[in-house]
This record gives structure tokens, C-alpha cells and sequence, in this order.
DNA sequence: CGACTGATTGAACCAGCTCAACTCATGTGG
DNA sequence: CCACATGAGTTGAGCTGGTTCAATCAGTCG
């Protein structure tokens, strides 16, 4: 691993030590929001960025608080849910290396954000980060082109909730994942499956046992592999036929 | 009415006729993107303004065409849907006067719209109001506000259709419809349902049968009066605590 | 009036849920 | 080094909320 390790004490006080985690060497900048910056606004932005990392499990904001800071996932996964009352849980997305939790830039969070591995992030004051877009329409533009994207797949995710089988939620969400992987530079036929089975069911709007089922009904016809950790997708094109478009 | 029906013809040349319709006297500008603008900007916008209207039924645009327009709905109600291959049909929302269709900026439209009833809508060609928008950040940022609104009611959307019982479902749409007709300036109990029951079935991931047997129950306890194209709250309190959240 | 179209109601069915047992790692401390 | 928790995942059996299929009802229009 690198060094950055050193710097992601509680509070993130790493904004004077540049000599790591440079956004210009960032793996995933070109995936990202920040992708529209040049050199000396990515300075600028190093500036006022606190890099930070989040043990497994642990949350990085809370439905309904104050929206105090934004991130950019560099390392790991995040969930993000509601929940209701009786604790029926909802899992909204699973943020990827790359992607921008507080992009519509709302002055209360709307879900929560947890941890599923060991995560890292560049954080930002949200106050700080209003001041960084004002006078950078391009920047905004981009956040919007984003945020368009996240209501585009929101809107598929719709769709599969409330009219797609078990079956063809599973094969949605196994070939949709591996697509995102690859376009963080991560294509493989294995696909890691970092969250665990109940955070699966509560993405699909099903139960812990029917995702266990489905998984196992796949691989007994040899449409995927369950491995350790992850699953190998053996026939992505009966897998994308199951997906029902 | 206005005398704008005789300038809604097919291609809705009215732009010169500035007699009507004027954005500065547009019942829902305050409620809706428009409501950044200050007068002489109105003007501008005015100019590039296609005032059309569609009859019942009639599509506004195709999931998966080009974006040649966006729209501001200025009366009636509009369905935004996807489809599956085999007929399958998930509704995203419904579109009310002050709404706007295209907030993404997206180059392709994700989704198809239909008019529910009779719609008249500002129409604007995406690259006249892609160059109208540049350098009126405070435009862009508006449209930004709205479309994580809008990100954020698929969320609750999202919840509803994976973890929502029927009954809640039902409940759910009701009072937030209230809410949005009371939003515009139509604050009533008595809540219009332009929309069919299988619209409604579409929009909560439910069967036309299911819906219709579940506001026969609400009526039967009292919670609502279903009355000719619309439903009668009688019991706010009930359907909340019905909605789970 | 008859012919639609949309909504309601009834009865049987079933996809996915619930409840419960079991497996399989991983960890822990005596 | 083993005994035994502990937590995640799998599997089985029965149940049920919502669907499916089908009939009926209620406007509305020509």
C-alpha cells in the first residue's frame, strides 16, 4: 500500500502534507467530478480536500443531519439507504471508487452513508466546497451531468423494483456491477461482491433467503460461479437475457 | 380561458404573439426553474418559448430518442415511464404544471412522456435553451436544486416500491399528491386523480385490481371518499400514519 | 339502445416471504 | 489445540399478499 494510511487519523489533518494522494495522480479523477478541472484548480481544490478513511461498518453521514461535508469515494465501497420506522431498509445505491456522495449539494443529507469495507474518501467542507464551484460553471456543469446520471440509474433501479422478477433483479444487479467495475478500470468476469447477501436483498426489494436462492439457482445452471467474496459470471449474455433489457 | 388555445396549433409557432401566455403573468413561474429569472431574462426566454399543447394520450417524447426539446409544464399532467421488451411498465412520476421535462440536460431522452389529460407546456429547443442557460449560473444552479429534488423523490419513490406494502403504497401516493397539488396553489381534500387506476398501478409497482381493491378498503373504513376522477381525504391523519414514513 | 372503456369484485393461484434448521467459516479463551 | 461461541450463508417447508383470470358493473358515447 501507500502512505496515505498515515494520514487518515480522526479529523483528516492532511491539508498540508501534499506529498500524497495528489489529486493529478488520482486513479479515479478521470471517472469523477473532478475530471473537469485543470491543473490549478486541482490545486485549489487539494486545498481544501480531507482525505479520510471509514473502518468497515462505520457511517459517513446520517439520513436527515445536517449536510455538513461532501466526499469523493477513492477506495472502497459505501452503502447508502433509508429506513423506515420498523426498520424496513432500502438501499438506494452502492458508491464506487469515483463516485461523489453529496452532489446535489442539499443542505440536509437524504440517506445514509455506511461502510461496507474499508473505505477512503476525499472529504470536503460543503461550506468550502460551495465557495470552491462559485465562479466554476464548467465544474457545476459537470455536477449536474452527474447528478442527471444518478436520477437516470435511479430511475432504472424503479423499474427493476417494481416490475422485474427475483431473478432478472439478481442478473440486473450482477451485470450492472461488473459494468461499473469495469468502467473504473476494474473489468473482469469476476465480480466482487464486497457487501454481504442482506444488503443485496435490501437493493433489490427482496429477501436474504430468495437472493441465496437465486444465487445458487444461477450457478447450478452454470451461469455463475459463487466464489469467495464474489461471484464469476459465466454467461453474461444469459445473464443480460435474464436482465429483460 | 385565455386565447392561447389558437396559438397551440401543430409546430406551436407563436413566438412572435406576445399578447399571451406572458412568462411574467405564468401562474406556476415562481414554483418552477423559471423562478430565477428576473424580468429581462423572462424576456429572453419568452422569445425562445414554443407555447404548445397536447391532447390526452398524445406523447410529448420516446424513451431513447434524441432530446430535441425540453419542456415546463404550464397545465395538465404528464406520465414519464419506461417499458420493458414484453410490456412491462414502471411510471416514474407524474408531471404537474410547473414541472419541467429535460432537467437533466441529457442528450437522450430517458424516459417517455405522455400527456394524461389535456397538457400545454412551454417548449424550448434543447440547443436554444442549452445557449440560453450559458452564463446564468444562477440558472444552472436552480435547475441543479431541482433535479436533486427530483433525485431525491425517486429515492422515496425507491422505498416505496421495494420495501412498501400495498396499503402503504396507496396511502403514500394520495398524501404526496395532495401535497403537490396544495405546492401549486390547489390546496384541497379533495385530491383529483386525473391518471387511470392503471397508471396508478404503474407508478406504485402494483395490478390495477390491487389498487382498486385497496381504495374500495380505504373507503370502506372511512379514510377516503372516492368521488368522480378523484378521492376525498377524510382522514389525513389515517393516511399518514398508513404511509410508514 | 348497444358497444365501448374503465373500474370493481370474486376466486384460485403462486412468487416470494416467513420461520426454522442446518452448514461453514472464523475467532476466542481455557 | 480443542471446545465452543458467533455471524454469514444456505436450504427446506409452509404460508400469504398480491397476482391472475374471469365475470360483472357503471358511465359515456354514437
Amino acid at each position: 500500500m501507500d502512505m496515505s494510511e498515515q494520514c487518515t487519523a480522526p479529523g483528516g489533518q492532511c491539508k498540508h502534507n501534499r506529498s500524497h494522494a495528489a489529486c493529478a495522480d488520482c486513479g479515479v479523477r478521470l471517472f469523477s467530478v473532478c475530471g473537469a478541472l485543470d491543473l490549478s484548480e486541482l490545486e485549489a481544490l487539494e486545498r481544501i480536500s480531507q482525505p479520510t478513511t471509514f473502518a468497515p461498518k462505520t457511517m459517513l453521514f446520517d439520513q436527515g443531519a445536517l449536510a455538513g461535508n461532501v466526499f469523493n469515494v477513492t477506495e472502497g465501497v459505501v452503502r447508502l439507504y433509508k429506513s423506515l420506522p420498523d426498520g424496513r431498509r432500502q438501499i438506494m445505491g452502492f458508491a464506487l471508487p469515483g463516485d461523489f456522495l453529496g452532489l446535489a449539494l442539499m443542505d440536509r443529507y437524504g440517506v445514509t452513508a455506511e461502510a461496507v469495507n474499508h473505505v477512503k474518501v476525499c472529504r470536503f467542507l460543503r461550506s468550502s466546497f460551495l465557495s470552491y464551484i462559485d465562479g466554476k460553471p464548467h465544474l457545476l456543469k459537470r455536477m449536474h451531468e452527474f447528478t442527471g446520471n444518478e436520477l437516470s440509474l435511479a430511475q432504472d433501479q424503479m423499474l427493476l423494483l417494481g416490475r422485474k422478477t427475483a431473478e432478472e433483479k439478481v442478473a440486473a444487479f450482477l451485470i450492472n456491477l461488473q459494468a461499473r467495475y469495469a468502467r473504473i478500470g476494474a473489468m473482469s468476469v469476476t465480480v466482487p461482491l464486497p457487501m454481504g447477501r442482506q444488503d443485496i436483498a435490501d437493493y433489490l426489494g427482496l429477501t436474504i433467503e430468495t437472493v441465496s436462492r437465486t444465487l445458487t439457482k444461477l450457478a447450478r445452471e452454470k451461469t455463475i460461479l459463487i466464489v469467495p467474496d464474489g461471484v464469476r459470471l459465466l454467461s453474461s449474455e444469459r445473464l443480460d437475457h435474464l436482465t429483460a433489457a
